[in-house]
DNA sequence: TTGTAGGCGTTATCAC
DNA sequence: GTGATAACGCCTACAA
C-alpha cells in the first residue's frame, strides 16, 4: 500500500500488481482466484507482489462485475430484542464462515418505514433475511417479490411466497400450559402480545388447544413486551382468580416477577408465572423462570442457509413455500408449581 | 423492474431509463442525484420513466465510481453481549439517518481472528468500529493503519493513532465505591473481570482510588464475565469478610445474586452486590439492583459522529488522540444497604 | 499458458 | 442544457 499526496491510504490496484511483475491483469486475476491455468513461476511471483504491495482486490469492483455482493442483509424492528439478537447473531455466525457479511437494519420499531428500509438494504445485498412481524400481512405481499431472494423469520409469508423460518409458538405455549395443567392448574391467564401477530395469534391457538383438550379456564389479557410492560400487568394479574399466568415472553414475565415481589405475593406459592424465549438471564430471576427455550440462533442459522440455496440459485428440489418450525424446549424452573389449595378458590367461594 | 429468460428479476438500469426516455445516461444521471442544470420538463420525464421502470442507481456501482461504500463496520466480539448490543445500536441508528449502512462482524470471542475479521469488514466499507478489548496493544497497533479511517470503542488507541470512545470506568467504580462506603461498608470485595483488559484495569483503579481516600479495605477474586461466572463465584465470596462485593458487570452480579439466594443469603441485609452496566433487566433482579449505567447507545451514536468526520476527511480541529470518555451514572436500587452490624464482624472477633 | 479487450452501472469531465 | 466518453477495479470470453 503506497500513500498519495494527500495522505490517505490509497490502496494498490491489479493493473499496479501487473506493472510490478510484468505481467497482464488477467494474469493476476486468475492468480488471486486460484485459476489452476497459470505457470507455476508466475503465480509465485504475482503471489510475492501482492503481498508486498498488500494487494486485495476491491469487493466493490467484484461485486459490480460479478453481480454478488457476498452480503446478506438482516433487518429487524429492533436491536434491542434478545430474539432479534439471537436471529443476528445466528446468521452472523453461519454466514461468516462461507466468507459472507451480514448487514444489519434497525428499523427502530418504525413499522411504515420496514419497506423501504429493506429494499434499500437489498440493493447492497444478495439477498436479505426479513425478520418484521408487524408489518401487515398485504404489504409484506407487495414488499416481498421486489426484494429478491428474501427469507422471512418469525411469522409465515403470505401464500408461501418466500420460505419462512419461525419458531413453533403453538407447540411451544402447548408445552407450557400441559406443564401448568400437570402441576394441577385449572385456571390460566395469558398476557398478551402484540394483536394480530403470527407469534401472538400462535400462542394463542396454542392455549386454547390444551384449553379444550384439558378443560382449563383461559383468560386473556392485554399484556406488551417488555419488562415494563410486565410490571404494569401485575395488579390486573392480582384482580383475576387465575393460579397461573402465561406472559408473552420472558421480559414480560420478568417485570411481571419484580412487581408480584413488590406487592409481596409470593411466586409459585401464590401465583405460578412462566415465561417464552428461554433468555438466559431467566436463570437469574427470583425465583428462576420456567419457560420454554426458542433456539433463536439456530433460526439465524437456519435461515442463513436458506439464503445461501437461494443465491446459489439451487432450489431445486425443496419447496419454497416450505415453512421450517423450531419445536421450543420446556425449561422448568421454580416460578411453576402446584396451585394453591386454599378455601378462596373460585369453586369454594 | 423486468424479468430476464432466467426467471429472475434484473434491475433496469441507467441505460434502459436514458433509452426509455431518448436521453443520455448522464442526463439521467443528473436529474438522479437532484443536480440543477437540467430542464424542467426532462427532469420530470426522467423522473416519471425511472418510476415506471423501478429504476434505482446500483449502490455497487456508485461505490466503485464514488470510492465510497455509505457503510460502515461494527465489529464486535460477541453479539451476545448487552454492551455490545448497546454499541451496535447506537451506530446503527445513528448512521441511518445520514444513510449510512452498518456492516457487522462478530468475531465469536476469537482475538486471533479479529485483525482479518476487521480488515476484511473493512473492505466494503468507507470506515470501521472496532470493539476489540482482548486485543493486545501491539496488535492493535499493527492493525490500526491498514484499517484506514476507525475508531475503536472501550478502550484507548495504542498512542492514541485513533480516535477512542470508552465509558470512564474508573469514575463509574469510583462512584459505586463511594456509594458503599458512604454506606458505611469498610470492606470491599471486587470480582475481577478479564486480566490485562482496558476495562478491568480502569476499574480497580476507580476502585484504588477511593479505597486509598478513604481508608477502605479491598480485596480482588476473579469473577468473568457471564452469569455464570457469578454464580460460580458464590462461594469464594462467602468465604471472605467483605460486608460488600462489586462485580465486573450486571451479568455477574445477577448470576451472584441467584446463587447467594439460594445459599438462604439475604441482599442487601447480609451482603450489599452491585453490578456496572445498568442492563434493563437489573430493575427485575431480587433485589433490584444498584449498579452504574454506562450510556453503550449514546456511545455508539457518538462514535458514528466521529467516523463520518473522519470519512468527509475533515478532521481540521479535533485531535485524534482525542480519547472521548462518557461518565457512567449511579442506579441506586435495593441491592446495596448499610452493612450488617453484627458480632461477628472482623474486629469483633 | 498468457494477453487483449469488452463490459459491469455510475459519475464526471469535456466539448458542443 | 445536453451528450459523448473516459474512468472506477475487476473478471472473462476470445485470441494468440
Amino acid at each position: 500500500m503506497t500513500v498519495d499526496r494527500a495522505g490517505r491510504a490509497s490502496r494498490a490496484t491489479i493493473t499496479t500488481v501487473a506493472r510490478h511483475v510484468g505481467v497482464s491483469v488477467a494474469t493476476v486475476s486468475r492468480v488471486m482466484n486460484g485459476h489452476p491455468t497459470v505457470a507455476p513461476e508466475l503465480i509465485e511471483r504475482v503471489r510475492a507482489a501482492a503481498a508486498e504491495l498488500g494487494y486485495t482486490a476491491s469487493p466493490t469492483a467484484r461485486s459490480l462485475v460479478l453481480g454478488r455482493t457476498h452480503t446478506v442483509a438482516v433487518v429487524v424492528p429492533d436491536l434491542g430484542n434478545p430474539f432479534f439478537q439471537g436471529i443476528l447473531r445466528g446468521v452472523a455466525r453461519a454466514a461468516d464462515v462461507e466468507g459472507y457479511h451480514v448487514l444489519v437494519a434497525d428499523t427502530a420499531e418504525d413499522v411504515a418505514a420496514e419497506p423501504d428500509k429493506a429494499l434499500r438494504a437489498r440493493g447492497r445485498c444478495d439477498a436479505v433475511v426479513l425478520v418484521s412481524p408487524r408489518l401487515a400481512d398485504d404489504r409484506l405481499r407487495d414488499l416481498l417479490p421486489d426484494l429478491g431472494p428474501a427469507v422471512v423469520v418469525n411469522r409465515r409469508a403470505p401464500d408461501g411466497i418466500v420460505p419462512s423460518l419461525h419458531p413453533d409458538y403453538r407447540a411451544g405455549m402447548a408445552v407450557l400450559a400441559d406443564h401448568l395443567a400437570d402441576l394441577g392448574h385449572r385456571r390460566l391467564l395469558y398476557l398478551a402480545g402484540p394483536a394480530g401477530t403470527f407469534s401472538d395469534r400462535e400462542r394463542r391457538a396454542g392455549l386454547a388447544d390444551v384449553a379444550r383438550a384439558r378443560g382449563l379456564d383461559l383468560t386473556v389479557l392485554p399484556g406488551g413486551v417488555t419488562q415494563d410492560d410486565g410490571a404494569r400487568a401485575a395488579t390486573a394479574v392480582l384482580a383475576t382468580d387465575a393460579t397461573a399466568v402465561l406472559a408473552f415472553n420472558d421480559l414480560v414475565a420478568m417485570g411481571l416477577l419484580a412487581r408480584l415481589r413488590e406487592h409481596g405475593v409470593v411466586v409459585p406459592r401464590e401465583v405460578s408465572v412462566v415465561g417464552f424465549d428461554g433468555i438466559d438471564l431467566g436463570a437469574a430471576a427470583a425465583p428462576p423462570l420456567t419457560t420454554v427455550r426458542v433456539p433463536a440462533e439456530e433460526i439465524g442459522a437456519a435461515a442463513w442457509r436458506r439464503l445461501a440455496r437461494l443465491i446459489d440459485g439451487d432450489d431445486a428440489g425443496d419447496d419454497p413455500a416450505a415453512a421450517q418450525s423450531f419445536r421450543p424446549e420446556l425449561v422448568v424452573r421454580s416460578s411453576s408449581a402446584p396451585p394453591p389449595t386454599s378455601p378462596t378458590d373460585k369453586e369454594a367461594s
